[in-house]
DNA sequence: TGTACATCAGTGAACGCGCGTTCACTGATGTAC
DNA sequence: TGTACATCAGTGAACGCGCGTTCACTGATGTAC
């Protein structure tokens, strides 16, 4: 890459920056302006136009961002796992919290974007989430007691703990972050849920062909 | 009530019915004007002021009205459920989708601003949430298979099934209302959802305290 | 390598627009006698 | 009941402001010879 093509791409890199940073404070993406982003990031309104068409692009571009960095940690997990044989929920919960901490930035927008997002930014959150829910409907598998499941109630579970997960960032970036004892009360309940979901699927099968109880 | 009265409260609720006419074709709260909502309401701007003090209290109310007509339907179904001895998944969870579909603006608005709201109502919303929690945490002890658990891991279940109920409104309130298919399908997997909870209640606590699996 | 020209990221002035809010007002409704 | 005054929901003009977008520009970087 040129020298010219390298400081665009810092400058572009710059604005995606600025943007999240605007949201910092509790704001939604969608009450930022142009001007208040530029402003930011330290260049000329007109010079937006160089990299986005308009706030939407903008705000595509932070979605992919966002998911990328997500689809990175989750491979990596995904590998101890398969190393380790299995999935260990509480570690993994506690894991994910913490790096939701971490890039609060990134699950903020997540969370906050993808039911209130303009038409184009809620459908590219729910893509993203739906490619999340594929993949862990498939590492179900590693699970004894799920992988004879059809992978219709894979999917149905995958999904319900995708929403689950979501959030659980949206609580944990609202508590304010010197509250720790509240922090690890909600960790300690996401734990419980997700535990409660897959003894859920474990008795799932059960459940549905052998014994329906009458209340259910 | 005199004359006067009856007549601003009619103004008022124009400006509350003007505000969620707005949100209709997607747009979030928050970046609606106040002058857009005296001009759906038919008033001039400053006739707002007579109302509310600014935008955040119209949201306030708007998210009282909201929970108001939601707690009456879910009285009513809890009333329902009394009298039958048993909750009804499938049907709680239809009924609650058609009603979902019906009421389609104010699940939005509470769907939409709940992550992405300005703070006071993020909390207000937050707060009738966990109210619902709470209600259906004590509805739990008609389950013969829940009324044993502690009350805190009522209230964990509680929260799981309310934050699942929102997404499937977020969900259910994206699809066109002409997709009568993906409707079906999405109101099927709701029903799935929430039996696979009320499954992992079932055998939560002897999975916790009998035969903890070296996977979970 | 040096020169002449092309590209294009970022600049700065200018525009028209809708915004929230102020203010003095009008005239229907309410109240006191 | 009738009259005189008070209240106050809604009006309409005006304000200053930040917005998104346009345009012609500058000057550093890239390219061709």
């Amino acid at each position: 890459m040129s020298l010219r093509d390298e400081k665009k791409q810092q400058t572009r890199q710059t604005l995606l920056d600025a943007a999240l940073a605007l949201m910092n404070d509790g704001r939604s993406f969608v009450n930022i302006s142009l001007r208040e982003v530029t402003r930011e990031a330290g260049v000329v309104p007109t010079a937006f136009y160089r990299h986005f068409k308009d706030m939407d692009e903008l705000g595509l571009a932070l979605v992919d961002d966002v998911c990328l960095s997500l689809r990175k940690l989750l491979r990596e997990e995904r590998l101890k796992a398969q190393g380790a044989g299995h999935i260990a929920i509480k570690g993994s919960v506690m894991m994910f919290l913490l790096y939701v901490r971490q890039e609060a930035r990134y699950f903020d927008f997540l969370a906050r974007e993808r039911w209130s997002g303009s038409v184009k930014i809620r459908e590219a959150i729910q893509r993203e989430l739906n490619h999340f829910a594929n993949d862990l409907s498939t590492d179900f598998r590693l699970f004894p007691e799920m992988q004879n499941l059809p992978s219709e109630d894979l999917q149905m579970i995958a999904d319900l703990v995708i929403n689950t997960a979501i959030n659980w960032c949206g609580e944990i970036l609202s508590l304010p972050s010197q509250q720790v004892r509240l922090q690890y009360e909600l960790s300690m309940r996401a734990v419980k849920q997700l535990r409660l979901i897959f003894v859920g699927a474990k008795h799932w099968r059960s459940e549905k062909t052998s014994n329906p109880s009458p209340n259910l």
